[in-house]
DNA sequence: TGTATATTTGAGCACATACTCAGATAAGAA
DNA sequence: TTCTTATCTGAGTATGTGCTCAAATATACA
């Protein structure tokens, strides 16, 4: 006969309240869902270079694409994934299209990022 | 013949100085692949249940487990990979091990992040 | 010592994703 | 309209990763 004596999962459980604690004050799972999917986005190296580039000035796809030395098409696969996330948006200016960061939260979630690599 | 007249790479370059300025200030190489790293570790939903809850109170495997109605295998490959990034950190009480996050910047990235999908 | 419990670890599989390539749109100029 | 350029898109591929399973440690206790 297992130790627990409740229907929480099929695992053992040594502090019960502190499980009931924790999934009372969860996250939603909506809200989960979005979270990882920001985080994804800032989890990949070209993606941060770009959003990094951004913070400092608009950028059209070809520029970005000479500064990381990638293709346009990749650039604009990243691009896509960002503009979906509402991280970056965008002005047309003939064909060119001029990308920004939306708000200055990127900015924040790096730089407490950088800040926590330096301890 | 292409356009381009510079070695900054093999594709159209339409702002020269702008993807010079923003080269100029990149991140540093090793900067960015720790930047991702610490993201990455932010970018699972299983991760961050956990540090959300580490965030209330300190708790163990076993009850993350079953928090989580994981294995506690899952649950310490995952605790593995966040302590090797110093986002938590652990005491141990006999056999068991109490993990609690390092700092509060993990908070800050999850509650920015949180304001961000609120717009 | 031997036993039990909490946690860790390594291997393997299923799934996600970053890039390339080829082709499709979109806007301006001739 | 046709041509050119900037960007986008879908499919395919190679690499990365989260979980499970089985086995190994680590600590407490008899």
């Amino acid at each position: 006969m297992p130790k627990q004596t409740n229907d929480l999962c099929d695992c053992r459980l040594i502090h019960r309240q502190a499980v009931e604690e924790a999934r009372a004050s969860a996250l939603a799972p909506n809200e989960t869902v979005s979270l990882a999917q920001i985080f994804k986005a800032l989890a990949d190296e070209t993606r941060l270079k770009i959003l990094w580039a951004l913070e400092k000035q608009e950028m059209c796809v070809c520029d970005l694409a000479a500064m990381l030395s990638l293709t346009e098409s990749a650039v604009s696969h990243q691009l896509r994934l960002l503009r979906n996330l509402q991280l970056v948006s965008n002005r047309r200016n003939g064909v060119v299209l001029y990308y920004r960061l939306t708000d200055n939260h990127v900015s924040q979630l790096i730089n407490i990022t950088l800040e926590h690599l330096r301890d």
